[in-house]
DNA sequence: CAAACTTTTACGGGGCGTGAATGTCT
DNA sequence: GAGACATTCACGCCCCGTAAAAGTTT
């Protein structure tokens, strides 16, 4: 079996650019649990722990709330880890649901994204047009 | 002179969209104020602040804080009713800044769309894989 | 031993949601 | 007078940022 690699939370947050806040804060509402703990109390982060994060960070563009990220992390373990399970149609489901849902937020954010573009282009010339006055004035 | 209608918060709200509670909030914080109130204390909008409300709407994708929008709206206001006026110079500088600052954030936001059209892609994938075994399991 | 890293605890803040009790009336 | 609106507190929530005081050591 290959080599288990331990990390301290400093190497996570690093590799993974979250504060070590935030990443405190995945544990303290049971996102992201660190591996083990060294015997002063360090926490130890496993590759499982860093994959977490990472995914976690591409959720985050769809807002979902934490403890709806907790969920779908676990949904999608149990449907990999044995698609095609009769008893975990429910599971399928519910993961389904989330799939939908992550769908309108896409629609949501290229709507804001075009809002936000349309503002910024407008700003821009506003200021270009005044400068532009500026200089002759 | 056109009449100047005024609204109550409940038909402003209606019509940006927003809630009752987002209105009386930028008032809080000096970012959309009533033309006036009744003798009762209601608040009484006119359509300037109903613009500023929708331009606010406009730059809520941008992230900016309550505050800055503040900025932006008086700066804009500024410099358009003045443009080229050569003692604004530093106005324009600054909603220069803004409206760089506008740019990134577009950027950024194209990000986590991209990044967000890929998660939601691939749990879409996930699922379907997963529903077209179970039907064969 | 010192430097660098970590721990827990706890307060703060932004942008509202959500009552509750009360007052007004476009 | 009733109903639809509105008002002002004021607490709560989420996702952390930011010390502070203390302990640990890949």
């Amino acid at each position: 079996m290959p080599e288990a690699e331990l990390f301290q939370i400093g190497e996570v947050a690093k590799r993974v650019t979250l504060s070590l806040r935030t990443v405190r804060y995945y544990e303290e509402v049971g996102l992201v649990l660190p591996a083990t703990r060294t015997t002063g109390n360090f926490r130890l982060y496993d590759n499982d722990a860093i994959e977490r994060l990472l995914i976690i960070k591409q959720m985050k563009p769809l807002e979902f709330a934490l403890e709806e990220m907790r969920e779908v992390l676990e949904l999608r373990a149990l449907v990999l880890s044995n698609p095609g399970d009769e008893e975990l149609t429910a599971a399928r489901d519910r993961l389904g649901m989330y799939a939908a849902v992550a769908n309108q937020r896409c629609e949501s954010l290229r709507e804001q994204l075009s809002v936000a573009e349309a503002f910024s282009a407008t700003l821009a010339e506003e200021v270009a047009r005044a400068e532009r006055l500026g200089h002759r004035g």
